[in-house]
DNA sequence: TATATTTAAGACAAAGATGTCTTAATTAAC
DNA sequence: GTTAATTAAGACATCTTTGTCTTAAATATA
């Protein structure tokens, strides 16, 4: 499982408010009946990233949620290590306990490599990009049937 | 999180068994007792390796596991599929239910292509090779201080 | 054969992740 | 101000993963 549930649910939702005008909230009520994600579970998704500065809320009726800046300054990373912390991106492939060029494991040498490469995706993969017209045929952002 | 901690456990262990004769068992005992791991546990997941034919194993006194064959011939991937599945080398980064050129999700181009490098880091590194001399630097199994 | 050693297997406990429900706090609109 | 709508927050339930303990089965050795 490269990445959990929680992340799985946040960067969808992220999607669906990036899709949003930047100026108005969107309501999680909304964000979650048409991904189909748990209310309650999501909105403390959405807290987090909230509290991450990712995400502007507001209460009471009009408000919502909606991306703290442009979505072009937003990236995947940024929302997972939000709501799942660093790991992904530094931890050891085997799970020790440091991951370091000085006592590394067997498998440090390839693994830094494409742990790389997985770290440039998410960084270099901003919201903006993931939802411009060009994209309309990657719409998807819910199981199929 | 890449890996479940039943696969950091499992790889960590199916090193300490390549590292040994080919030829003799190695018990349970001594490989959680030197990698400090839960020997109740680890022997459940060591099984679900013998029971995917990457290890034998024997009761009894001397008994223990040993590789099934030689550790030229035994992946990564082998060994994390049979612990926890395919879906790290199959699944959607945003956890939908199908992932397909068909019905891609918004990052699916990009997800597919770096995953491609991850499968090809699993299948393409053999236990021999993380336990050939060259890399006696990196010996190293178990947690720091 | 008897004994000691070891894996196999199952019950169960603990911890963590996920999901549900209720109440509080905030805010727009009347 | 009152009301309705909405996020914030916490209690709690459920499920999965991880970890422990006990018993059974197998096997080498004497
Ligand atoms: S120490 Fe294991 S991947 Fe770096
Ligand atoms: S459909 Fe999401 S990564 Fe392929």
């Amino acid at each position: 499982m490269v990445l959990s549930k929680s992340s799985h649910y946040a960067l969808r939702a992220a999607l669906y408010i990036a899709r949003h005008p930047e100026s108005g909230y969107v309501s999680i009520k909304e964000i979650t009946r048409e991904l189909d994600l748990s209310f309650h579970f999501t909105t403390k998704l959405l807290q987090r990233l909230t509290q991450a500065r990712l995400l502007l809320s507001c209460q009471g009726p009009k408000g919502g949620v909606r991306l703290a800046r442009p979505p072009k300054n937003i990236n995947l990373r940024q929302i997972v290590e939000a709501i799942e912390g660093p790991e992904l991106f530094t931890g050891c492939l085997l799970g020790l306990n440091q991951c370091s060029d000085d006592h590394p494991c067997p498998v440090h040498r390839s693994w830094t490599g494409v742990r790389q490469r997985v770290t440039n995706l998410f960084e270099k993969t901003t919201l903006a990009q993931l939802v411009e017209p060009s994209h309309k045929n990657k719409l998807r952002l819910t199981n199929l049937e």
